[in-house]
Order: structure tokens, then C-alpha cells, then sequence
DNA sequence: CTTGACTCTGTACTATGGTACAGGGTGTAT
DNA sequence: ATACACCCTGTACCATAGTACAGAGTCAAG
């Protein structure tokens, strides 16, 4: 059986646009693995896997740059799963500050809806008051995104 | 006393480039209270209470847009605790799904770190195996961003 | 009255993660 | 042999969230 694919069909199978997979190869992150004469690129099932893998972590918040590392360790032989490891348990611990964060903020939330039953006016809406807080003065650095 | 801050004191007190002020302006988020004759910005303690709300509420994951929204409710002295009070409720239920996928996503990571025995090389890594799962196959959509 | 720090406007550029053409060539079914 | 789906390269464009100038004007101290 043929397991070389033409983009489109890749495109279709893997649910991910066409032009996608051509922005992939101009990040250097998947390459087809042959080409027709005519210049069509073709895919065999590691490319598939390799795209797959892209998706899928992408989906958990990993960003293209560090798939692309995770890339490099599955790649280069002498690279270990702990490395691996390491990479996700980072991922894992900024994962977690940002559920603190959040969790932090839907208490501020829930109290505001709490305290608005009162007809108050805004001014005094405790989640914007706590937004105010000077937490981050004097070019003190903030803690940023997840990714 | 003095209230009114020039644009360079605002950000070294808020910690932010003079340039991202201006940038917020242009979105229309954070004008300037004064211009002297010389068009210099002037920002007074109100000004300043917003731009600090902008980047606390930032660093916990807001996006520009969402903040115009909860600085809207704040400066409409007519809005009352009814309409923060709905404000408030839907955006606790983005914060609280928001919450969801983080968890998910933190649950997965977990998982794969513990299938991840450290020594084996990383052709064998389940973290890696498990990213090249048929998840998502067939246009099925994925979830996406985790903000 | 000059120096240096600060500010102004306007425009261009960065990174991230794509999407959307234009203007061609290819492959195959009828 | 011709219609039509598919593919090619190249370039431009989108949103988000800024950053980096250029070239000019302003302000305060010495």
C-alpha cells in the first residue's frame, strides 16, 4: 500500500489547513519526505506522526518553539526521555501558577458578585479596586504567559 | 501636592515602556488627563490606578480587549452593581472554563510525566508516543489557546 | 545659551501562528 | 482535448501586543 500522502490528503487525515503545513515547512519543522517530478510533496506515516505530534501538543499549550525542541530530542539518539521529562515538568509547573492565578481571580470575581447585590455604585467593585494594587511597581518584572 | 505625572515618571512608577502608554492610548484605553502647551502628556493618580489595572489584569491572563471591558464598567459612574453584577457572572464563567482546560491540560502533563521513566532513550519516551496519538483525527477540532 | 535629558508625532519593525490570494503548472476522468 | 480539482511558489495580509527608530521640539541646570 501507498503511505505517502500529497498535502492535501495529509491536510484532511491530520484536520489541520494546507497552508498550515506549508507554514510547518518554512519553520523547518516538517519537511515532506520526497517529491514528485512535478514538484508536489509527498508524506509518508513518520511525517504524519510528526504532525500529529505538533497538533496534539500545541493543544497543551506548548508553543511552536518548544515543539520544536521536543522535536529535536525525539530526533537526536543520545537525547533521554528524562530530558523530556524536564521539559514538560516545566510546562507542568507554569501550567500551575497560571490555575493559581486564575483561581485567584474567580474568588475576587465571585466576591464582587457577592457584594454588588446592594446596588453599589462601580467605584467600590472590589475586583477593580484589587486590580489597582500597586503588586507590581518599580519595573518589578510580571510573571508572564503560560506559554 | 503634584498629581500629575509626565509620561516618563508614569511608566517608571507603573514599571512600563513609554511607549507601551502611548500605544494604549491609541487603542483608546489610557488618554492622558492634561497636555501642557508643549503637548507633553500629564497623568494624574486615576490614570495611573488604570495602567496599573491594565498590567495586573494582564498578568492574569486577560487580553487588551477583555480589560477595555472591565474599565468600561468601572468609569460609567451610571453603571450599577445590576450591570457589573451580569458583567462579573460571565466573566467568571470564562475564568471558571478557562480554569477547566488548565486543569485538564496540568492532568495530561501529569500523566505523561509519570509514564516517563527518565533513563529510556527517547524513541521509547511515552510522553513523545503519547503526543503522536490519532487524538485528533479527521477534522476534529482541537481546543485551543489556553488563555 | 548651551548641553543633555526628556518628549512629541509618525512610521516601521518585531514575534507568534497562521490565512489568503495571484498566477501559474499538474493529473485525471470523461 | 478539455474541464476541473489539486498543487506549486511567492507575497501580502490578519490579530495581538508591543518595540524601535527618525527627526523635531521642550525644559532645566550650569
Amino acid at each position: 500500500m501507498t503511505t505517502e500522502l500529497k498535502i492535501g490528503q495529509l491536510a484532511k487525515d491530520v484536520g489541520v489547513n494546507i497552508e498550515t503545513i506549508r507554514y510547518y515547512e518554512r519553520l523547518g519543522m516538517l519537511s515532506p519526505t520526497a517529491r514528485l517530478p512535478s514538484g508536489y510533496r509527498l508524506y509518508n506515516r513518520e511525517a504524519q506522526r510528526r504532525l500529529r505530534l505538533i497538533k496534539n501538543a500545541q493543544a497543551l499549550g506548548f508553543t511552536l518553539h518548544e515543539i520544536e525542541e521536543l522535536l529535536d530530542l525525539r530526533v537526536r539518539s543520545k537525547a533521554r526521555c528524562g530530558d523530556v521529562q524536564r521539559k514538560a515538568e516545566a510546562k507542568l509547573r507554569r501550567v500551575e501558577a497560571k490555575v493559581r492565578d486564575l483561581q485567584a481571580l474567580a474568588r475576587a470575581l465571585r466576591s464582587l458578585i457577592h457584594n454588588c447585590r446592594a446596588g453599589q455604585p462601580t467605584d467600590r467593585c472590589p475586583i477593580l479596586k484589587a486590580l489597582e494594587d500597586e503588586r507590581h511597581g518599580k519595573g518589578r518584572t510580571v510573571r508572564k504567559e503560560v506559554n
